[in-house]
DNA sequence: ATGTCGGGTGTTACCCGA
């Protein structure tokens, strides 16, 4: 089985770039994050076309999670428990936003996950960000706990680099997002938890990133961050033969700034 | 952050978010 994620930065935008890939490169299952779309505005008949079905999160331009898989698609979840809900404001009522999304393909339960971005270390954003680590992790716990054989991927576009290996400049990143000791003890608390980076070991570092900002020629320069994982429980850890960054898919003509994640699975 | 991309709209000129 391939397994792979992707932050392809609007699905409308990216969809036949997608669909490339999934065939070129055998995938069965993709998580998707960012497909900046409503449910009703996925393109599904692309993907129907080519064998996979697909279920979406997506409740406006912002965010958005999705899963194509061509091995089905079973119990499909919206949101876990305990995810956080954002306002941004003290008195108001939270909405749950668009970032998660479960649904167990071939034996696997698959997570696709967009992690709020923080945006900076004094934003309500930032705060919000933590707490939906916090609960993910919590409620993680939980699936291990109730079946510690349970084959579970946690993939997505998590905006952490949890190394100073992990971004092309500690200096640049300095007093930024994604980089902050309480962010990278947040993402360490969920390895903690029996979640291994099961794409790392197949793609050391330094200097392997999953993401490059269009601006400042980032991509040649190769000027990136590594922020995108695959995490998986021991079950699902122990299967993994392969894994890759597929940098070659950030190249051409309308890219994504994230490339795909792809493991291989016994 | 933004010399770039997406999305959006009181749309052809800006706004927001990453």
């Amino acid at each position: 089985m391939r397994l792979a994620t992707w932050n392809v930065n609007s699905i409308r935008a990216r969809v036949d770039r997608v669909t490339d890939w999934l065939e070129r490169a055998d995938v069965d299952v993709l998580a998707m994050q960012e497909t900046k779309c409503a449910d009703d505005q996925f393109p599904t008949m692309p993907f129907a076309a080519i064998g996979y079905e697909v279920v979406h999160c997506g409740f406006n331009q912002w965010n958005g999670v999705a899963i194509a898989s061509r091995i089905g698609v079973e119990d499909v979840q919206v949101g876990f428990d305990g995810q956080p809900t954002w306002s941004g404001k003290p008195d108001v009522q939270g909405a749950a936003e668009a970032r998660a999304l479960g649904a167990t393909c071939g034996g696997v339960r698959v997570w696709s996950l967009y992690v709020p971005n923080g945006r900076t270390v004094d934003s309500p954003h930032y705060h919000y960000k933590l707490e939906w680590l916090a609960a993910l992790r919590e409620t993680a716990q939980k699936w291990l706990a109730q079946d510690p054989q349970v084959q579970i991927a946690l993939t997505g576009d998590w905006n952490i680099a949890p190394t100073d290996d992990d971004v092309w400049s500690v200096e640049f990143y300095q007093g930024s997002t994604h980089v902050t000791e309480p962010e990278r003890a947040a993402f360490n608390a969920i390895v903690d938890a029996q979640f291994a980076d099961v794409v790392r070991p197949f793609t050391p570092g330094p200097a392997v990133y999953t993401y490059w900002d269009y601006t400042q020629l980032r991509f040649p320069k190769n000027r990136g961050m590594r922020i995108d994982f695959i995490l998986g429980s021991p079950g699902l850890a122990q299967r993994v033969t392969h894994a890759e960054i597929v940098r070659e898919e950030r190249k051409g003509k309308a890219p994504s700034d994230h490339a795909p994640v792809l493991v291989e699975l016994d």
